[in-house]
DNA sequence: CTGTTAGCGCATTCAT
DNA sequence: ATGAATGCGCTAACAG
């Protein structure tokens, strides 16, 4: 049997044609009105016994239930966010869906809005400041009740769109073009200098930062890397070791090494120690050392860890920080606000970490 | 100043106290009214406007149009499926969001769908087919026009929620004990076929095949690696070649490697050959071998592809399949059909392909 | 304790 | 070409 026809029995559409004259009966879901006349009773009554809210007669209420059950009736939240504007839904943003630290942030969001009954739309910006806008836009148009920002790439122009609509969003704006969130800046600052004095400690004289160009149509989630490069920058600069930034024009081809990689490692003058800003570049970085010895010719550093990092041989180290329970916390954070919970007065604990694995080592001489 | 305070100045939340006597205007938002009073026109006039539909004068529709933009009107999406029933949202459902053969699999959809003007709500069954019923529940409530299963644990009784209600979904319903899929196990079945093949020829004689164990409260996604472990089976059975099921209790813990996958190494007839069932399990697979040479020790492969796999040192040597461009697919079918538009006859092509690294050598003697 | 009613935001029909 | 009125499914106010 093809596929297609197999799908099609599978699935019947509802409503078929696009254009019925009258308002389409609800697309044959089974309505509280169905319930109610099931259980001979009216639908004030139905809601009540769902709710738990108000008086109804516990013989009743059993029956109303037993109705539900063999009906199948599910209340359509949408109906209810039409009255109560709460639509018991959030959004997540990230800029891309490829960097398994992403993921993390996903499952952080979707496990803590589970836990309270929400639902999580995803929705992503590719990189886009303008692709980011109308995927918040789309949010609001859901009428979500509040979004957590992953990483996003349109600054305060994103935001306005949010807060214009007044819909509540953590990390909580700040001054975005210096740093979305000072706590975790602050955190990661922390982590990032333990690594640099590490790395000077050992002996580097020229260290590499690898990060992702910025095109007009597509930039980096800013905020993250060019705070840690200022770190950096200003510790190295203090112990005269160069820091160079590598500007990958984008993801390499498939099988092939990246070229500012092969030719930065190829110079008169190598860096000897390598850092990559993000997760998803660190093994795009090893696939272009490919060749020297790590931690012998060159160490490498990575920013977010996974299991892919821990399993490498050498194991890379890493500055990192558990983006699951931050994304948790965050969007905990969120929900009780949007609650009226009272919240959590410091807000969410962000620990980064410098995790030293044995891909790091003396410089060369 | 203090996270909390921050994040409550940023997003002050609407409706506060939970119980306003009368139904709460809508939690702020700007309604089709709105837009109406400001352009001195009815409703009736605004939406027609905003949806290009019926007759409006040239300048009224701009005038209008002028309005919702001063006003930054967004028509409610809730509102609108309460006639239409459409929603214009699709659910995507996998096991657990850990895997970044997950994230490719999201990145299809999201992708396919804003395409369409969808946007995603993203459940996860967290491998307890009771959980998983719970979400599509959840998706059932928010009414999406269908849902995209990623992997899914519950089998028939899960699929049946959707079918009760109606909700188009792919991939189809067959029978799901045999294989979800039957164009995607054909793929499958060779890619592995090949693969098994390869490992014969090489001259290994047991081979290990690892997988999760499943327990009562946990499934695996069973349909995928039950059926490769039957053509592995089938193939070594006829050339003489063990095949050893090696059962991971979980996820081992940070910096321990696998127990089970220690144990087995150090067995009197250890495996020359290993088998990840799943991506995910690669890397701990590779942590747990660690001290064996690859491939002069041991020849590994695992199941779906990935930067890492193939930044490894030696790259491991895996059967894949485009998982991005089959989501892609799978979830442009499905709008297909909900739309009412002409399927493609032949449905999604799945494409498992054997890619040879250098993980992967002969037997060692 | 229960039923009737109004209205959430919007698209659509029917008058005008 | 436009406006008034209706109803999608549901909850909450009010009247029995």
């Amino acid at each position: 049997m093809r596929e297609a026809e197999r799908f099609n029995g599978s699935a019947p559409k509802r409503g078929s044609d696009g254009r019925s004259l009258t308002p389409r009966k609800t697309g044959g879901f089974v309505t509280i009105k169905d319930v109610a006349a099931h259980a001979g009773v009216s639908i004030a009554t139905v809601s009540r016994a769902i709710n738990d809210n108000g008086y109804v007669a516990t013989d009743v209420k059993a029956r109303v239930l037993a109705s539900m059950q063999e009906l199948g009736f599910r209340p359509s939240q949408r109906a209810r966010s039409m009255r109560s504007s709460r639509t018991m839904s959030i959004g997540a943003i990230v800029s891309e869906l490829v960097n398994p630290v992403h993921l993390e942030f996903l499952r952080g969001v979707e496990s803590a809005a589970n836990e309270s009954g929400y639902v999580v739309l995803v929705v992503s910006s590719q990189g886009s400041p303008e692709k980011e806008r109308e995927s918040l836009g789309r949010l609001v148009a859901e009428r979500v009740d509040g979004v957590v920002l992953g990483t996003f790439v349109g600054g305060r122009r994103s935001l306005d769109i949010l807060a214009e609509h007044n819909i509540a969003h953590v990390p909580p704006a700040g001054p975005v073009s210096e740093a979305l969130n000072s706590a975790w800046m602050r955190a990661e600052a922390a982590a990032t200098h333990e690594m640099g004095r590490r790395l000077v400690e050992l002996g580097h004289k020229r260290v590499a930062y690898v990060v992702f160009q910025e095109t007009p149509g597509r930039r980096a989630p800013g905020y993250h890397h060019k705070a840690r490069y200022e770190v950096l920058r200003e510790l190295f600069g203090a112990a005269g070791v160069a820091l160079d930034m590598v500007n990958l024009a984008g993801l390499p081809a498939e099988g092939a090494p990246a070229e500012e990689i092969v030719q930065a490692a190829r110079s008169v003058d190598p860096p000897t120690a390598w850092v990559a800003c993000n997760h998803i570049l660190l093994p795009y970085l090893l696939d272009g050392l490919a060749g020297l010895g790590i931690p012998e010719d060159v160490s490498v550093v990575g920013y977010g860890d996974s299991i892919w990092a821990e399993a490498y041989r050498p194991p890379i180290t890493v500055v990192s920080h558990d983006t699951y329970r931050e994304a948790r916390a965050l969007t905990s954070m969120l929900l009780d606000s949007i609650n009226g919970r009272p919240l959590a007065p410091e807000g969410v604990e962000y620990r980064s970490q410098f995790i030293e694995r044995s891909s790091v080592g003396p410089a060369r001489r």
